[in-house]
RNA sequence: GAUUCCGUAGCUCAGCCGGUAGAGCACAUCCCUUUUAAGGAUGGGGCCCUGGGUUCGAAUCCCAGCGGGAUCACCA
């Protein structure tokens, strides 16, 4: 390894603060009695509140002078100026911590703690001045330090591969980071909350499965040694916890870190997180109205406001959303009825839309595609679509009165999917023939198909209630709620190819 | 996977009509002492992503690779 030559320097100055006494690194805690957010509130305000503080945090400038410098310090919820004298810190004779060690042997990223007192300097700016000083983690690698006046920024840290690979330099570095990382916590404390105040039960289920299930993607493989067999990572928790609801759960829920083998891209990362929900004795018009009650719910609690900025679009999440059927969206915007054609005349169709089909796709894929071409990208605003083809659908319940489709519905906000849901099929004989259909299609090539579940099927033989289910992605509803345009900037280390 | 752009100092970037490697910040030394993106002066710092090729000579041109971004495909 070489180093650079101010890693060099700053070694140098670790050995030197050795010399001297000084621990880089001490073991003892720190106590603090305030924030920098706390006191930029309070302060004058609360003047009193302020004549001994103590903080903690992270060197983030510093300009050195004589008998008296300043220097920034950045705590977890923001910064503040320090204003360190010489004899206030060093009343004795030995000017020592103020000449060597603060002066020459501290750096920007070094962690410290300080006491003292609020004041406002001359140029009106709330200040610490410092009384105390202690070093706490000396900093061994110059930061990438971004420098701002006003409104604007110099030398900002935005390298995508940089900040992906060393998050926690972006998290120190770009503090506007840090709080969409927040927000996600937030979003999740308020959809947990939302969903606990209903009475729904929080529960765990396998990552580790022996059959992957309850969606169409490829898995990862893993093995367990002593079981000799081979597992899969969870492309989802579907099957598990409609099991529950065979158990007697009224109202299950996960949050689910998912994983799938699929591309990569600026809305997939191999593993994602979505929270899953099944309610008994519901269908999945009521898990619309439940899915737009509680997104509305978060915006408010995220931003005090049903219109979240998009991009360039605001976009509201106000109750009631647009509810379309799959046909009734597609002849909207194609003007064509393909609700009665078969599938050679829905490859016809297709071609004439325009719309790339691959020979292996079926009706229910052609119309999917139909769809997800021409009518998805549009729907910018909250938008139900319901009623989908039942090839695509292997676990949801027939619909009663429209053959060939199923309860479903998917909400799509700005151009993507959002969430999925479904009247989750309970007849375990029609679940049977779903089951073997897409081994069908499987044969066929499709590589996603689904894997015949039999004790998933023993389940239902015993009796499950008719059910709503819901899966929801979590990283996108992150990525609206924070106008952050690809899912690395929700997710704090997405997946990277090794460095070197 | 395809197309395209990018990879130069700790950071942000210039240099790319081939001829000794540049700026600002950061860093070091000195001066000043309540500064405001960076008070002033001076100075050090580079396998120019890797490997080949063309050339007297390559950061620069060509090829391949590695890493990343964007778009597309795939991913309901």
């Amino acid at each position: 390894m070489t180093l650079s030559e101010q890693e060099i320097i700053r070694r140098e100055s670790l050995n030197q603060l050795i010399e001297l006494g000084i621990n880089p690194f001490p073991s003892e805690t720190f106590e603090v009695n305030t924030t920098t957010s706390e006191i930029l509130e309070k302060f004058p305000a609360d003047e009193s509140l302020f004549q001994r503080v103590s903080i903690a945090g992270r060197i983030m400038s510093r300009r050195i002078m004589g008998a008296a410098s300043f220097a920034e310090l950045q705590d977890s919820t923001g910064r503040i100026q320090l204003y360190v004298k010489r004899d206030d810190v060093c009343p004795e004779d030995d000017k020592t911590l103020y000449n060597t060690v603060f002066k020459k042997l501290l750096d920007i990223g070094d962690i410290i703690g300080v006491k003292g007192f609020v004041f406002i300097t001359k140029m009106g700016e709330i200040t610490i001045h410092v009384q105390e000083i202690k070093l706490l983690s000396k900093s061994l690698r110059p930061l990438p330090i971004v420098k701002e006046k006003e409104d604007q920024v110099f030398d900002a840290f935005t390298d995508p591969e940089q900040r992906y690979r060393q998050r926690y330099l972006d998290l120190v570095v770009n503090p506007e980071i840090k709080n969409i990382f927040i927000m996600r916590t937030r979003l999740i404390n308020s959809m947990r909350n939302f969903l606990n105040v209903k009475s729904y039960l929080e529960v765990e289920t396998p990552i580790l499965q022996p059959l992957y299930g309850g969606a169409t993607a490829r898995p990862f493989k893993t093995f367990h040694n002593t079981l000799d067999m081979v597992l899969y990572l969870r492309i989802a928790n579907e099957l598990y916890l409609k099991r529950l609801i065979v158990g007697g759960y009224d109202g299950v829920y996960e949050f689910s870190k998912d994983f799938r083998n699929e591309g990569m891209s600026r809305f997939h990362n191999p593993e994602f997180t979505q929270m899953e929900l099944y309610v008994a004795y519901k269908d999945y018009e009521w898990m619309m109205n439940l899915v737009e009650e509680m997104v509305e719910r978060i915006a408010l609690d995220l931003h005090g406001s049903t219109q979240v900025l998009v991009g360039e679009r605001l976009i509201d999440f106000r109750r009631p959303w647009k509810r379309y059927t799959m046909f009734g969206i597609i002849q909207q915007f194609t003007g064509l009825d393909i609700s009665n054609m078969d599938e050679s005349e829905l490859r016809k169709t297709a071609s004439r839309l325009h719309v790339a089909l691959t020979p292996e796709m079926a009706k229910g894929k052609i119309i999917d595609a139909i769809f997800g071409e021409l009518c998805e990208p549009n729907l910018i605003q909250p938008t139900f679509i319901t009623d989908y083809p039942i090839e695509m659908s292997p676990l949801a319940k027939k619909h009663p009165t429209k053959p060939g489709l199923v309860e479903r519905f998917e909400a799509i906000i700005n151009g993507k999917e959002l969430c999925n849901a479904f009247s989750e099929l309970n007849d375990p004989i029609d679940q049977r023939q779903r089951f073997e259909a897409q081994l069908e299609l499987g044969k066929r090539g499709d590589d996603e198909s689904m894997a015949l579940d039999e004790d998933f099927l023993r389940a239902l033989e015993y009796g499950m209630p008719p059910t709503a289910g819901l899966g929801i992605g979590i990283d996108r509803l992150t990525m609206i709620m924070t106008n952050s345009p690809s899912i690395q900037d929700v997710i704090f280390f997405p997946q990277m190819r090794p460095e070197k």
